[in-house]
DNA sequence: CTGAAAGCGCTTACAG
DNA sequence: CTGAAAGCGCTTACAG
């Protein structure tokens, strides 16, 4: 691979104005422009990303931590803050956490080795203090999971009343027994979501028993256990309110085999509003999370974050969810 | 962020002495070893990765071009690869080509920047005539997606293969009247998986109209219009072989809401056999393909390559594919 | 076992 | 408008 030497020698001219030629600088004679422009194509020249790195102290990448890409809910979010960070001259680093603290610890060395620029974190499995000490390497911001300790942006939905909505029309549609299929209560995201639903049901008198909380459930899977699960009581619940519409689908398609009639006999409600929940049937009422415009809005603030060296002002924003209705209930 | 000199200073040793620890060298002593590992501890020491790039020229990053992470497909893919990546130790940087040929190469150009050791090509945009200059500075290889001219190494699945059996089996159901809904034919994993379905289609004698062809289709709502426009002809196909299961699931999804049944007036053969071919009703047939395997195979000859210099001689992998029978047809 | 020195390939004051 | 020189933070022969 062609140096900024050799350009500079085939030319005549020296590595500071190759140089300045390379970053557009102005001040730059018209011709001689023109010449290394010339040779650089010549050469197949590109500019030796490490050394750029090394001595302008930046990367012109960015690290996202997501905790499973095959869920849909973060291939989306993904793919919005690819999107951005192509538009504006950044790479991205694809960081799986799998729901694993050192996993996401090490990833976060990323910035302490000056190999990023800045972080995305939507996925969270560390607390506040052990995330705390990585800020002042670099920005460092949420994304859809947050903690409410963090002293750090934030871009996120509004879970609690997420978790309201959804339980306020099971009430709507007459249930009084709602079972809750949700994450553990040390995330935060979860936890908020369960609150607007303790909300709802207090509001109208409901209470629920311990066995019809279902904790830290994710996939399609745990989906059919649930399902599975309930199917095997006493006294069923006659809705189910579930974390995620992957865990919403397996709940239905087991109720299908065992041939429990949903929304009659069950009524699901799901969370985010994937391709999935329109395409299964019946369809699956669901919170919608605008999960590109959270992608978005992510990546150009740690855009502005990373080119704004000052520290930006610890800020938050918070996007409206929505109740998007389908079969299931 | 503390450098290297800190560390000496503050250990009284030399630069190349703590560098010498770092990289866990032999011959240090025992207790100065400790001594430098003590004050890296405090000083949260962390080695300049570009640094370390430049002097080292290595760069401990893979990245891989795809065309849409949303796709499951896809995501499955990358899932595995970014699993073999750090196990192996290597960051993953995701692009994204959306199936653009200028962004796939400017993608490439990562290489000559030196900044990824090599590149996992899942998507193919360009022809090899486009994409051979690259192969000079580093490892390419193709995962998935090939092309037969392309002297590089592959690891892909047997499409024409795949195209076959799945139209076999419809003609076994005793389909005569056969549609075809693939990629384009520049393409040659969907060109190859063309060839089988005709070669299924001769043997038996079977021939079809051009308007039951239908290229270039990948998502749900393409699955949908493709319904639509059977649903408008006057000589219908009883069967379908749709060149993915998002299209297969947007067909079967629109029939229904035509009322139109699956599999007894349109039967449904989908391709990779995503988690939604089991979800949606009825389920879909459809060819699996390995994807986890694919997507680790790929990784770790990569790394295999990035490790031993030497040329590895032009390698070629084929994977197996098999039909997984579901009520769609 | 240890250290001084060179150099990876750039960019940026500085001087002209 | 242009160039010589320094330096970003490491690692690796080389010499001892």
């Amino acid at each position: 691979m062609a140096t900024i030497k050799e350009v500079a020698a085939k030319t005549g001219l020296s590595p500071t104005t190759v140089s300045r030629v390379i970053n557009n600088h102005p001040y730059v004679d018209d011709s001689k422009r023109k010449k290394v422009l010339q040779a650089m194509q010549e050469l197949g020249y590109v500019p030796n990303s490490s050394a750029r790195r090394l001595r302008g102290q930046k990367t012109n990448t960015i690290a996202v931590i997501i905790s499973r890409i095959v869920n849909p809910f973060f291939s989306h979010l993904v793919d919005a803050m690819e999107r951005i960070a192509g538009e504006k001259g950044y790479q991205l680093i694809l960081c799986d956490s799998r729901l694993n603290k050192d996993r996401e610890l090490a990833h976060l060395e990323l910035l302490k080795a000056k190999q990023v620029d800045g972080i995305i974190l939507a996925s969270l499995q560390n607390d506040w203090e052990a995330i705390e000490p990585f800020t002042k390497y670099g920005p460092v911001i949420c994304c859809n999971e947050y903690d409410i300790k963090a002293q750090m942006p934030v871009i996120r939905c509004d879970q609690q009343y997420g978790g309201y909505i959804g339980t306020k029309h099971l009430i709507e549609k007459g249930h009084t027994k709602i079972a809750y299929a949700g994450g553990a209560d040390r995330i935060q995201l979860t936890l908020d979501r369960k609150t607007g639903f303790l909300k709802a049901l207090k509001e109208h008198g409901l209470t629920l028993p311990e066995e019809w909380m279902f904790p830290s459930f994710y996939g399609i899977e745990d989906g059919k256990n649930i399902f599975q699960r309930i199917y095997a009581m006493e006294d069923r619940p006659t809705a189910i309110f579930a974390g995620g519409d992957e865990v919403a689908a397996g709940i239905i398609q087991e109720a299908k085999r065992f041939h429990c009639r949903v929304p009659d006999e069950l009524a699901v409600v799901g969370f985010d509003n994937q391709p999935i929940a329109d395409l299964i049937d019946p369809g699956i009422t669901t919170i919608e999370q605008p999960m590109k415009l959270m992608g978005t809005r992510a990546m150009e603030m740690m855009v502005d974050m990373i080119k704004n060296k000052k520290k930006v002002t610890y800020k938050k924003e918070i996007l409206p969810l929505q109740l998007v209705v389908r079969q299931s209930t």
